[in-house]
DNA sequence: CATCGCCACGACGATGTTCT
DNA sequence: AGAACATCGTCGTGGCGATG
């Protein structure tokens, strides 16, 4: 879909991208053999970005393309760095005000690796470096901006937010919301969500529970190893939107989560706090 | 509860088009 | 060629909604 893409040119928008297709240029090699035919389609300067483009295509600049393309549209590089994406999630606490990560999950389709603070939450900033794509939930309002704060990471400029791409598709609300209405299910970990990991930490900080811990990341986990299927399903969501929506978009399983949950952890929990949890800035916050 | 960026929406302005 | 108009993209603002 990158190569089919215009609306990444200045000055050329939706609109105008529509009427290049429908004047029978279809992608940039077509531009660029014969778009001088059309000069009130693309001006000269529009096919000069035609070739810089390829050239940064072949190069893998995916940062280029996401800083020219409209943020609705970033969904378009998966078609060329799906394979170079990581799936990213935190989980954090709030002490005092202070929002703090204490476990990250990264998933790359294949690998699935997790951080934890207080072991090797700063590997995480080397380990990204391999990656030009990052995809997340919310992670432009949420995980993003904290990474960066807390850890001083750089995260890939190009980056694909689900909980956005979704909705444009008309599937609304959380990350658990979406994956229930595309029939994914949670097993044991259903019910679950990020409050209860807040729990989780301060049960293993304080008890030094190792059952807590990976109670805690398997709900991390979790997390990560569904986007793949949800980004599936954007993308092929977002294609019947074009004219491209011949080409077949394959839809990934879920793997295996190879971290378990603890059932004893969270009933302790549940118990604990009773059914309806507090908000833990209604009690913690003021200490 | 605090945070934060996206998305609408409307106003504005640059560019392209048409008419004389 | 120049002016008037139309079109389309951008920018700024307010509110929303998902996050732990």
């Amino acid at each position: 879909m990158l190569i089919n893409t215009f609306c990444h040119i200045p000055r050329i928008g939706n609109i105008k991208e529509r009427k290049i297709w429908e004047a029978g240029i279809p992608t940039w090699k077509d531009a660029l053999s014969n778009g001088q035919k059309y000069p009130k389609l693309l001006s000269k300067t529009a096919l000069q970005t035609l070739e810089e483009s390829t050239e940064r295509l072949h190069y893998g600049e995916a940062d280029w393309f996401a800083q020219c393309l409209p943020k609705t549209e970033t969904w378009r590089l998966c078609s060329h760095f799906g394979d170079k994406a990581a799936f990213v999630d935190i989980e954090t606490t709030n002490d005092d005000g202070e929002i703090r990560i204490t476990t990250i999950a990264l998933y790359d389709g294949k690998r699935l690796r997790t951080y934890v603070q207080g072991r090797n939450l700063e590997s995480f900033c080397d380990d990204i470096q391999e990656y030009s794509l990052l995809v997340t939930f919310n992670g432009r309002c949420f995980d993003g901006p904290i990474i960066e704060r807390e850890l001083q990471a750089q995260l890939p400029k190009a980056h694909v937010d689900l909980r956005f791409v979704l909705r444009s598709v008309g599937i609304t609300g959380g990350l658990k919301a979406c994956e229930r209405r595309l029939g994914l299910s949670r097993d044991e970990l259903e019910g679950l969500d990020g409050y209860f990991a807040v729990l989780l930490w301060h049960e293993y900080q304080t008890t030094g529970d190792e059952r807590a811990l990976e109670t805690l990341l398997a709900y991390n986990a979790a997390d990560v190893l569904s986007m793949p299927v949800l980004l599936a399903h954007a993308y092929e969501a977002k294609l019947m939107e074009t004219p491209f929506h011949g080409t077949p978009v394959t839809c990934p399983k879920i793997a295996e989560n190879p971290h378990h949950p603890h059932e004893e952890i969270i009933q302790r929990i549940r118990k604990r706090f009773g059914l309806r949890f507090l908000s833990q800035w209604g009690d913690h916050s003021k200490g």
